[in-house]
Formats: C-alpha cells, structure tokens, sequence
DNA sequence: TTGTAAGCGTTATCAC
DNA sequence: GTGATAACGCTTACAA
C-alpha cells in the first residue's frame, strides 16, 4: 500500500511551490494557464488528489453532513434514503452514515461528532436532550424528519400525520364504517403517537370508539399477524386504519387469505405513505400519500438556509398529506 | 455558531498540556487517573470530542469506508446496504456514502476519494478500469459486491449467479415446462450477463431454446409491463426466469390480473433474491435465494483481511444461492 | 504570478 | 507522568 501523493510530490515534480499546488487547484486563484496545465499533469500521473481531511481541517469546514437514520425495513425508509443521499450529493455533501437502533441513536451519534460535520440529519428514532445539546454545543444544526419534537433547537421537516389520519378516518366514515380499528407501530415514535392523535380527534368528533387498537413495528408481517387474530373473531371491525402501507398489505393478506373477507366491503383498509406498492394492481391500496419529493426538498431547503443563517429562528416545516383513492377503501 | 473546543481549550481549562489531553483519550497512554478525571471533566463541560480529521490526519488512518450505491429501487438492494452498513459500524469504521447512477460512479468515486478512505465498496453499477487504477494509486482496496471483474485488481463477492440460474431452469424443466423465457435487466449489469449465461447454458444443456428473451430493469412496474405483452399471445411461455423477485412479483401480478394465467400451472414463475416479499401468502413466489447475511458477512471478512494484509493476492468469493421451493413454479 | 511561512487540531517523540 | 516540539497535508496572508 504505497503512500498517497502530497500536494509537495506534485510541487517537485512539477518544479513548483506546494502553494501553487494549491492555487492550481482553486479555480479562483492566480495561476498562470501554464503553470497550471503543468501541475494537473503531474498530479494526473501522480494519482493527486487533494487531502479533504487537511483541507477541512484548515479551512474548518467540512462537505459533511452526518445521516443517522434507523434500520430500513420498508420501502418508504429506503425512498426517503435514496432521495436525500442523492439530492445532498447534488449539493456537493457527502452522507457519513449512522445507522442505528432507537436506543443507540444518542452514542452513535455523540461518537460521530468527532467528525465536524456541517448539520446532522435524523431520520427516525429519537434523539435525547443530552445529544441535541451536544450538537449546539459543537455549533452544528440538527434537522430532524420523521419526528418532531417541539421541546428542542432543532429544524423539523414531517409530514402533517395528524392532518393524515383524519383524512383517513373521515374516508372510512363516508363509506359507512362505524367500527373503525386501529394499528399502528411502538408508541414512542412520533409518527405513531401523532398519527393516533388525528385518529382518536376524528373518531371524537364523529362520536365514534376504536373498535381495535393494536400496535406492530411497521412490517408486513406485524400487519398480517395482528391482522389475523383481529379479522377473525365476531366483533371484528368493518375498518382499518393502518399506520403505513407495509402493515395495511399485511392486513389485506390477513382479510383475504384468512379470514375469508372481502376488501372493502367486509373491511376497508386504508394505510400510510404511499410507497410504489399500494399502487400495484394486485393490491390498489386506498392510503394517505406522505410525499417522499417535497419532504426531501424541505429537508435540503432547511438545511441549506440553517448554514446561510446559522442563528435564525427554528422552522418546523409541515409536509401535506394528500388521500390516494384507490380500491382498499 | 460558536466554535469546537479544542484540545488546547480542554488543556487551558484543565491546566495540563496539549498532550496529556490528547493521552487522556488514549486508553493505552499512560496518565495520572486523576489528571485523567480531571480532563474528561473539563472536557465534558466544555462539549470537547477529538477532531476525526486533525486524528486521522497525523495518525495517517482514517475509519472512514466509502459505499458506493446505485439507486435503491427495491428492498434486495435495500436490505444489502441496510446489513452493510450496520455491519462496518460495528467494526468502529464510518460508511462515506456515494450515491451513483451507473454512468456516475467514475465522476463521484473520484471526488470521493479525496478523503482518505480505508477502503471503497462498490454495491452494483459499474466502475471502470480507471478509477479501479485511481484506487490502486492511492493506495485503496476497492471491494466489488453483485458485480466481478476478473480483469481488475479487486476483491470481489458476488452471488454464483450462473449456478443460481441454472438451478432455476433446472426447477422448471423438471415440472415440465419447454417454452421457458428470460427476463433479465439491462445487459451491460453482471447480474444479467451472469444470470443469462447460466440459464442459457442450462438451456443448451436440457437441448431448449428460450421461448422469449426480455429485459426490464429490475422493478415490478418492468416486470408487469413486460409480463402483460409476453404472456398475451399464443405461443406465450409456459415458464419464465425472472432475474429478481421484484420482477417476478410483476410478472404473477400480470399473469394473474391481465393474462387471466394461473400460476404455476398455465405459467410458472421463479425469481432471484429471495427478499422478504417473495415469502408473503399473497405471493408465495418461488425463487433462488440470495442470501444477504452471507454476503456481507463476506464483504466484512475481505474487507479486515485485505485491510490485514494489503499485498495478499485478491479473493474473489462466491455465495452459494438457495432454491426457495414455494408455490409458483 | 509565484514563493515563504504560519497555522488548522491532533499525535509521536523525546526530554525532564 | 507530563510538557515542549515537531510533524500530518493543506490553505492563505504577506513578500518578492
């Protein structure tokens, strides 16, 4: 493993000062076309790249930008992923990944802050006062999507859930549903407490008591599950609000595999998100859209005006949930 | 934005020495405990953490890795990074993401590799000769996973996609399909050209000729699309290969939605991967495992022994894939 | 237009 | 045990 080459090889071998290495590399300096056609040569054949560490480290700003972000088991995470790692790139940042569980989320992160990254992106999990302290302290911005927590100094971008599962009931009532059941994930995340606050807000308000409440972790399987113990006895629910659609197909198995109903007539199932899937013909799930597009937009448009205005108020940008109509309800 | 403290600020308000905070932090360094104490204290209030590029700099090693990811368009690709990158934090090293489109991956590895990184892991797309060059100068292990490349210096770990196709001819020949069809994707993917050489050869070897040969790029909307045009004419295949389950699950959904087909007995269907999806009562997707554990598990293990042993002569490793025997073929 | 020299925040080396 | 001091590879005044 040979040694990579300084900006000092390229200067000798170019027969110029480390400083013009420099210069050379900086499109707004001073160079003569000359000089500068020489010393992109010899880097050229040297293998030269010029050293981000040290360049960071002198100019004490990093292309950084750290992602934490949970496991990814549904396709709606991946999206989310994909499109901010890609759009961030766009932006000429580079993604340095935390992957973590919910309850490493505060020392995985603390330990990535060794890195001087310019803002902190959390996509899902929880991150505790301790740690969100510690990234003010370190002067760097955090952006939280996903979650939104009204307690601390940070950006959020979410998706209005509350706004959500109104719409998703208020669905379910005008198609008749007077039994409406409700499954959703662990009831530490944001996206379950406030998307069962719009639920139970509506029900309210149309005098109307959950027929089920029931909680997975956001997978296939958990819907399937506790779709089948739920669909199956004689009070079962005549509808289901699904927290997201991985969960909402689940319990479409469940009716129709297993309990031997019919979607939507026995039960309506609406779910969350709006992933590629719910459109697929096989299941033409009815659910509330949570745009991947605009929420990855709003996420770089905060970012973005956090660095130009470091000590601007907090924002908390809402995304707009929209009804995707299709045959599940 | 207030600035980072510094080792130095830690030492003032500590009253030691640059260096014994830098050894307070070094576990092995011998200090006083009590000068020890003293520092984290001092350090803790001041929200102090080591400087990863100023450490990585001297120390001449950073813990960064890059990934380097095509887009993610379904959960297989999805559950590899998801792995990967749990996986390499364990093993204390930070995943740098790159986020490429084929035609990309030169551009942004070569940006990339301005940090110093331990090694590059290239999931899917291609890279070519030059910047594997690039790597080699720099002094980088470039790791290739779902794609080989014999002709260059690299690691490699990939699926044995010829004997996982053949395997898949070999399932449907012996249900007694003839007209047997192709669906790969876009054929400069080694995931394509290596599938479609073992089917092909499998082929030769039972004395058949594919009644169809397609390529869609690898998502359902592909495989539905291709499906419905395949399977509507008279002389439509009684089986078909599909080189992954996304398409796969498009292809039933066009069997069984448009063609007005059942699975397996007008048409059998078998995939490649064998993701989560593959193994819902909806589907029952027969299919050729991929397995993901395995795999990564692999691209760790080349990865510590290359970083161990940078002059060893490259591994190429080949994970053995898995019929999944289920309901459609 | 280019070179010299200082300094970014660490750690390694060598004294004491 | 601890403190100077010199690197690491780069950028940027300041000089020439």
């Amino acid at each position: 493993m040979q040694k990579r080459a300084t900006a000092e090889d390229v200067a000798r071998a170019a027969g110029v000062s480390r400083a013009t290495v420099s210069r050379a590399f900086t499109p707004s300096a001073y160079v003569a076309e000359k000089t500068r056609a020489k010393i992109k040569e010899a880097a050229d054949k040297l293998g030269y790249r010029r050293n981000a560490l040290a360049r960071a480290l002198i100019k004490n700003e990093s292309d950084l930008v750290a992602i934490v972000t949970g496991q990814i088991k549904n396709m709606y995470d991946a999206r989310v992923f994909d499109a901010l790692t890609s759009r961030l790139q766009e932006s000429q940042k580079w993604g340095l990944l935390v992957h973590a569980n919910d309850d490493e989320v505060d020392r995985l992160l603390n330990e990535a802050m060794s890195y001087p990254v310019q803002a902190v992106i959390v996509r899902s999990g929880s991150v505790d006062a301790k740690t969100i302290a510690q990234c003010g302290r370190l002067g760097v911005p955090l952006i939280l999507t996903g979650t939104e927590y009204s307690e601390f100094e940070a950006d959020s971008v979410c998706c209005d859930n509350a706004l959500g599962a109104r719409m998703a009931v208020e669905t379910l009532v005008q198609r008749g549903a007077k039994r409406i059941a409700y499954l959703g994930g662990a009831p530490n995340l944001y996206s379950d407490m406030s998307r069962f606050k719009g639920f139970s807000e509506a029900m309210e308000q149309y005098g109307l008591t959950p027929a089920f409440i029931a909680r997975g972790d956001f997978t296939f399987e958990s819907g399937l599950e506790i779709g089948k113990k739920m669909l199956s006895g004689p009070d079962r629910p005549d509808a289901v609000f699904c927290c997201n659609d991985a969960m909402a197909i689940g319990m479409l198995n469940a009716a129709s595999k297993f309990a031997g109903l019919s979607v939507p007539d026995d039960v309506a199932v609406i779910g969350f998100d709006d992933i590629p899937m719910a459109a697929w013909p096989c299941f033409e799930l009815t659910t509330i859209s949570n745009p991947v597009e605009p929420t990855v937009n709003a996420i770089c448009e905060v970012l973005e005006h956090r660095l130009e205005f470091p000590e601007s108020p907090r924002q908390t940008v809402r995304i707009k949930p929209k009804l995707m109509r299709r045959l599940t309800a």
